[in-house]
DNA sequence: GCAAAACCTGACCATTTGGTCAAAAACTAC
DNA sequence: GTAGTTTTTGACCAAATGGTCAGGTTTTGC
């Protein structure tokens, strides 16, 4: 099992910042671990607040190594951005012209709940970069991620015209869903201190998914 | 007018840290604009990420000066959000149980719409200060925003069994609230690079403002 | 087994940064 | 004006921090 996976050959040196070639299993096991030690810390300490010695720290290695895989702490912070932003704004494509409306929109935001449940760290993360003016990924923002909620509220703008979904700005009815998903990850201390409870918690999570389920779409649906 | 201001007497100091004596003239002025330059410093590059020398120079004093004024980092950030924390959740007291409940919500809605459109920054500032673990405001969240929470959901609750709204949670419908107005704020920079627009823009606002009062009084409404 | 490459380390350094302090300047009350 | 107080300054410092580097260790391909 798991033959011939060795591309590299001698005399082709594969240092671990060129990400062509196929990189070994250490490095894939090292990179993982600093990416994940990484988004533990930036989210909850800002980009500023983590530092590179933290970050070593919770991938299980010292500094040194881990700067060997990434040149510096701003590049390091551009892995763990990329690194999530492709499944963060995915699930919006889910929610197809030819669903039917509740079932699609229901289902995008229980996905999106579940996100913020499952990966509370990645939601504070990108909604740090974003709050601090989204230095590094200002450009997927306005290109592909436009891009995406332009077809998107077409999708709900010919809902709607069908008389299937109230008249309701389709952008802004997006960035509602978007605010009270992500809302159950980026405030949960807030939450926590107010309710003692969490969107960790099974039956709390049953109850937000109801509540936003029952108030996003007999607000919108006709 | 204005006289017998002036309380001080000789052979009484009155160092600025001590709040107790009547500040002068260019204590209040000095104090008014470290805070206003730390709030702008802080919102947007959090509490590690600003620099006492910036925060000094956006308020147009050396950083001694400042450091006059507020002893260090962290009692500078405490003040600023000791300044902004009590605006920040007291619109929700003018919930009131003998109020209809449609116009006390779509009043409660575009207060605080308006609020994260005159006050960004300190929609920001604390939601960066949340996102982090609450570090300074653990307390507040857990006691008298608790407590305030719990009175305004019974008043939710009151509406609900007279039946002039559905039932929903009212807490999670807080939430809601709470998530989808700060939204506008924290997330400008995002809904900028989507839409070209912002909530500072009077036609914008007006749009978002609808399709609150729409999704979410329909939704919550009987 | 033996190069060569990849991986890892600890010592080291330059810079940034929060904060101190002594003394000068400005203001106030009389 | 002058003495006492408040305000302001700039020089200074210690600690923290991001990053480098020379060299050691382990792994890999053959």
């Amino acid at each position: 099992m798991e033959l011939a996976l060795k591309v590299r050959r001698k005399g082709q040196k594969n240092k671990p910042e060129e990400a062509g070639a196929s990189p070994s299993r250490i490095q894939e096991r090292n990179r993982a671990r600093i990416i994940e030690g990484a988004l533990s810390c930036f989210s909850s300490k800002g980009f500023k607040g983590a530092t590179v010695e933290q970050i070593a720290e919770a991938a299980g290695m010292s500094k040194s190594n881990m700067l060997y895989y990434y040149r510096n702490k701003k590049a390091l912070y551009e892995a763990v951005l990329a690194t999530i932003l492709e499944r963060w704004l995915e699930p919006l494509n889910q929610l197809d012209p030819s669903d039917d409306p509740e079932t699609a929109l229901k289902a995008y935001i229980s996905e999106k709940l579940m996100l913020a449940r499952d990966e509370p760290q990645a939601s504070r993360l990108f909604a740090g970069e974003v709050m601090q003016g989204a230095p590094v990924i200002a450009k997927i923002l306005s290109g592909p991620l436009k891009e995406l909620v332009a077809d998107k509220a077409a999708t709900l703008q010919k809902w709607m015209e069908e008389g299937r979904l109230k008249a309701v700005d389709p952008v802004h009815f997006i960035f509602m869903i978007w605010a009270v998903t992500q809302h159950y990850a980026d405030f949960d201390t807030q939450i926590r201190a107010v309710t003692g409870n969490s969107v960790a918690d099974e039956d709390f999570a049953s109850k937000a998914e109801a509540t936003l389920h029952t108030v996003l779409l007999q607000g919108a649906l006709k």
